[in-house]
DNA sequence: GCTGGAAATTTGTCTGACAACCTGACAAAT
DNA sequence: ATTTGTCAGGTTGTCAGACAAATTTCCAGC
């Protein structure tokens, strides 16, 4: 058994109809079949067209109403939504390059502005947990070992510093899509060109900004270390496929 | 009929059951009486403990999926989610003023990042968006009606400008959350006290920006006009209150 | 034309049943 | 002793039917 858990097809729950369903009807409404104030095909059409239970369709109309893309009146029927799909944000768990680099791009935005948050508001348990974070990955660094994970406690510790609960939490969220980006820069490929020194160096100097409180700098270094991780990543991926 | 749809209690579905039970699991595992990769109580048991029947549990545990916050394999049971609730992201419609004033920081932190993108890479047609826009505020100003339509547009042809969908799709996610503050701008209020025009003056500064590629100045332009407006918005809030 | 109420329609909930699948225990074979 | 096969029980997934609750439609009656 590999000591990394692999995450193949097989050991991942399959959707079931309900959830299939609901992904159709989804789609539907984005492509603009369902606009904003229709009244969607009553449970027993859906169960009609679709061939399935009017149980899986009263559970991926459930689904539907969570995400906020319908509204379902009792003895009316269920309407799309004013505002379909904005009751959250969500993005694809597979992303095209082109979208990646979107997100990434989003991302930049955020490190940028909490680098910047961190800098005028870090107290010194925010500056303790940075240095630890920073010497751990400094550690693995010198060691040949593993520094993702000190890699994600450095980017967790920037966002306490920042002291916005919510900037904290998308800032989590975004960082569920970049677990591969940020492997890819301590692997032995990484190490060998130099690109694990060169991130290294990115971070110290995000640390020198933010310690000495220049919101200026550390924004500016957050923008540099995030455009460059894009860019290494990027490059790892054209030299693998 | 009022032209504003009043969003009162009345007019928007109450919860069903289901609804109900997925925030009450919801509660349960942010209270951490679930923790990730335990398992949930079976559903003959939340049937008994809850005293509905086994559809309304399905129901809330297939929204508990869509959330990301379980997931459930058929003859073994429903499990807690490794992260929990980071599927996605959501913010509560009800927020208190502390949380508010977090949600301005973070759309801040994105305006600016538009901003200086939208400097960057604005088309002739974004440009045109933009002036029709600010036009058209402009005539509200000037007429005594109301400018919020306008506004609206103005802040999402910024987003269109920046020529980046995720940041437009957050943007319009986060202004959701701002139409109260967006509507205070143009109330007779804001336009006695020369809110209203220092709001177009910044405006001004944030559209001439863009228009000659100044990024920097573009993003400084965004920061001060968010900045204000949460200053306005808070002033106006405690007049009122 | 308008009103009132009955009838039809639609979603919400309950109940029972069976299928698909997993888990653990036990027996049998190696 | 370890592995393999089998079986029984439990759990989720799906189906079917029924009734309750709320809305909409329609028509008789004025």
């Amino acid at each position: 058994m590999p000591s990394h858990p692999q995450s193949s097809d097989s050991d991942l729950p399959r959707a079931g109809l309900g959830a299939t369903l609901a992904a159709r009807l989804v789609a539907s409404i984005r492509a603009g079949d369902f606009k904003p104030g229709d009244r969607l095909p009553t449970e027993m059409q859906l169960v009609e067209r679709f061939s399935v239970s009017r149980a899986v369709v009263r559970e991926a109309i459930a689904r539907l109403k969570t995400d906020g893309f319908v509204e379902s009146r009792q003895g009316s029927g269920a309407f799309v939504s004013a505002k379909p799909g904005l009751a959250n944000f969500r993005i694809a768990n597979q992303l095209a390059a082109a979208d990646l680099a979107h997100v990434f791009e989003l991302r930049g935005v955020i490190e940028v502005g909490m680098a910047e948050l961190a800098a005028q508001r870090r107290s010194k348990a925010d500056i303790a947990a940075l240095d630890a974070a920073f010497m751990q990955m400094q550690q693995a660094l010198e060691g040949g070992q593993d520094g993702a994970d000190a890699d994600d406690a450095f980017h967790a510790a920037i966002a306490t510093a920042a002291h916005n609960p919510y900037l904290a939490q998308f800032a989590a969220f975004l960082a569920q899509h970049f677990s591969a980006t940020r492997a890819v820069t301590w692997q032995p490929e990484a190490r060998a060109s130099g690109s694990t020194l060169a991130a290294q160096a990115e971070h110290l100097d995000l640390v020198k900004a933010i310690l000495r409180g220049d919101a200026e700098a550390a924004g500016f270094a957050a923008r540099r270390h995030v455009a460059n991780a894009a860019a290494r990543y990027q490059a790892a991926q054209k030299k693998k496929g």
